[in-house]
DNA sequence: CGGATGTCGTCCCAGTCGAGCATTGTTTCT
DNA sequence: AGAAACAATGCTCGACTGGGACGACATCCG
């Protein structure tokens, strides 16, 4: 049987004239785009292409099938095109909440790019630290910060891991020095999070079992509470490394493989129902940036 | 991304009115088309139908996708009559070798039933006893009876397992009865197949092993041999099923689930290169019937 | 001229995602 | 009330993808 999704990678090693070439045109395994045009053949009993070393080439075959291939693509141009009229007509709006920091960090500039291919849809962040309700339908997408999402009216997806690290002041490490593994923390001043937010975020709650509790300074109730305070007082204290890092005056002490927080995007199930809004979160979810931060060291 | 194959499918729900009666046009799972249809929805942002326990229906939006998703359905279809086309001007040939029996009972319906889709190429089919070589390129494909086919210029594919059985003729059973169990083997006189048959075929040397040799009346070369002498013969003897079962003067004795044979279509690694050498193995893989009788009695 | 480098295709292996199956639940028809 | 048609869910297993290693062939440069 004829897989119509094998004739969109057809066009692209016919235009590009190499398989690795086609895969990086469309984000997927060279090694796939050469089989999918194995099977293609097979499917057609054709040979398309003549293989060597400098790519693939058309044969007498294939420059026939893609005349009529291209008009398949056209017609698949067409099919997109309509679908964004059509979107754009009816687009309405998507609610999305996060922390503060997430939001700035990840949420704003993956909106804004969303936002540049579907224009008429429109968006409306909350960032408010406190928690806003998706079951109440107060917004329809949410990302959390956890290591477990659970509930029956929602509908979760995975994104990659937060790396955590801890972080000082500069001006802390020229008058104190800086702790560099985990076990020396104990010896530091150190701004700790409020115990609802450690609980169930394990970077933060492995941090925190390390600590001597008297030597906790205060208590933030933010991330960027904690990047603010890290930069004044004369204290440690642990922050997601996207944080820590984009702060000039903050240092990294160290990191570990345990500090690193789950992420999670979260819709009700009522809004999920909503095709645009599946969109949107595969969009976020295939966007999201990979934490570029190696934990061995 | 958008996934062509999902238009495909869009196309046969649109005009079926059911994820149901879809997956009964498309051949493959009701589950699967839904899920695909969600997948689409979500690429494109939009709703196209509106489900209930009627099946489903086009929205709106629906219908107005489904003007363009026509033309890429005719788009498919002029792909598939030029590959047709191009296909026939440059047919050829494709040897096929296989037994006497397996040729008969197996290849010849389904060669068959390619010639009618595929009118200008051409069969040869060699179904001498005599070993044919594909290496020596003596035939392009082979159907070839055995538990394993190695080899390193070979292709292979495996078929369902082959089904047999020991039988005798009518009056064998009235004048003698007849073996009810793989024990009472011995106390049958008995037609063989000859050692190089016998070895690495399961059905065939499981039944060797259960013989009395000093009961063996002779040693038949093929499986229509085998047939042929059952009906006159005062003897019992194995066949696969699908002969046995074809001779109305002959009863099946017993079978178990030991008695069954693999079943390999095999090819040269060089007229595997041939697309419409693959086409063909790929639609005997597919069409291949599975061998009906249940073993478990 | 010959070694170093880059591009590309094929082969092989392991992990994963998606298809299929079995089942449930709902609605409609007889 | 029972049967028929259909969609949706949970679970399992296989196919397919992706990654890495290797080999072939070009090109560049001393």
């Amino acid at each position: 049987m004829l897989d119509w999704d094998d004739i969109r990678i057809f066009l692209a090693v016919a235009r590009e004239g190499s398989t690795l070439a086609a895969s990086r045109k469309l984000n997927i395994n060279q090694t796939t785009v050469g089989r999918r045009m194995q099977a293609l053949e097979t499917a057609l009993g054709l040979t398309l292409f003549e293989r060597d070393t400098r790519g693939y080439t058309l044969t007498a075959q294939g420059r026939n099938m893609l005349e009529v291939a291209a008009s398949m693509g056209e017609a698949a141009e067409s099919v997109k095109t309509r679908a964004n009229q059509l979107g754009r007509a009816s687009s309405g709006k998507i609610r999305v909440t996060a922390a503060h920091s997430s939001m700035a960090h990840w949420m704003l500039p993956l909106i804004s790019e969303y936002h540049k291919i579907n224009p008429d849809l429109q968006f409306e962040t909350n960032s408010a630290e406190s928690y806003i309700s998706l079951e109440n339908g107060e917004a329809d997408v949410a990302l959390r910060a956890a290591d477990k999402i659970s509930g029956d009216t929602l509908v979760v997806r995975k994104l990659p891991p937060v790396r955590w690290g801890i972080y000082c002041s500069k001006s802390y490490l020229a008058a104190n020095g800086m702790p560099r593994s985990i076990e020396e923390l104990k010896e530091h001043p150190y701004l700790r999070f409020p115990d609802a937010m450690v609980k169930g975020v394990q970077a933060m709650s492995y941090v925190d079992q390390h600590l001597d509790k008297s030597k906790i300074v205060s208590t933030v109730d933010s991330v960027v509470s904690m990047a603010a305070s890290l930069r004044t007082e004369e204290a440690v204290g642990a922050l997601p490394c996207v944080e820590g890092d984009q702060s000039s005056e903050l240092l990294m002490c160290f990191t570990d493989n345990r500090m690193q927080s789950g992420l999670w995007l979260v819709a009700s199930k009522e809004a999920y129902q909503e095709p645009r809004v599946r969109k949107f979160m595969k969009f976020i979810g295939e966007k999201f940036p990979q934490d570029g931060r190696k934990a061995n060291f």
